[in-house]
DNA sequence: GCGTTGACTGGAA
DNA sequence: TTTCCAGCCAACG
C-alpha cells in the first residue's frame, strides 16, 4: 500500500504539515497529571518534537513532554508546572514509572 | 541541493 | 549512578 503518498513529495506538501500537526495533536492529548516522552510522540524524529513545540503557541501542555529518562528539557520552569498538576516526580526528574502514558491513545 | 542546528535517544565508558 | 559519543530526522538559510 504505497498509493497514499506515493508521489506526495517531501517539500511544501500536505503530508509535511501533517507531521507537525500530529505532534501537536498528541501533545494536547496528554491528560493532566501524566507525561510522555519525545520518543513516544514521534519515535522517528524526537528532535523535531521539541522544535515544533518551541515554534508553537503556549496554549498546549508542552511541559508534559519530557525526555526518555524522565529529565526535563526546560528544567526548573517545567518542573514547577508538572509538580503543580500532580505529576509524580523524583527530585528534578519525572517518575515515568507512574506518569508515563501508553505509546498511543 | 547542501550544510548547520535542535526542548532527542540509546549504548558505552 | 553519571557523563560522553555517534546516529537520526526534519526544518531553516
Amino acid at each position: 500500500m504505497m498509493c497514499c503518498m506515493a508521489h506526495a513529495g517531501r517539500s511544501s506538501g500536505p503530508a509535511n504539515q501533517a507531521r507537525s500537526a500530529e505532534i501537536i495533536r498528541r501533545v494536547q492529548a496528554i491528560p493532566e497529571g501524566f507525561v510522555r516522552t519525545y520518543g513516544d510522540i514521534d519515535p522517528h524524529a524526537p528532535r523535531h518534537v521539541g522544535q515544533v513545540l518551541s515554534a508553537s503557541s503556549e496554549d498546549m501542555p508542552w511541559h508534559r513532554v519530557v525526555r526518555s529518562d524522565g529529565s526535563l528539557a526546560k528544567g526548573r520552569r517545567q518542573r514547577s508546572l508538572l509538580r503543580k498538576e500532580g505529576v509524580p516526580m523524583r527530585g528534578d526528574r519525572v517518575d515515568l514509572r507512574l506518569a508515563r502514558m501508553s505509546a498511543k491513545s
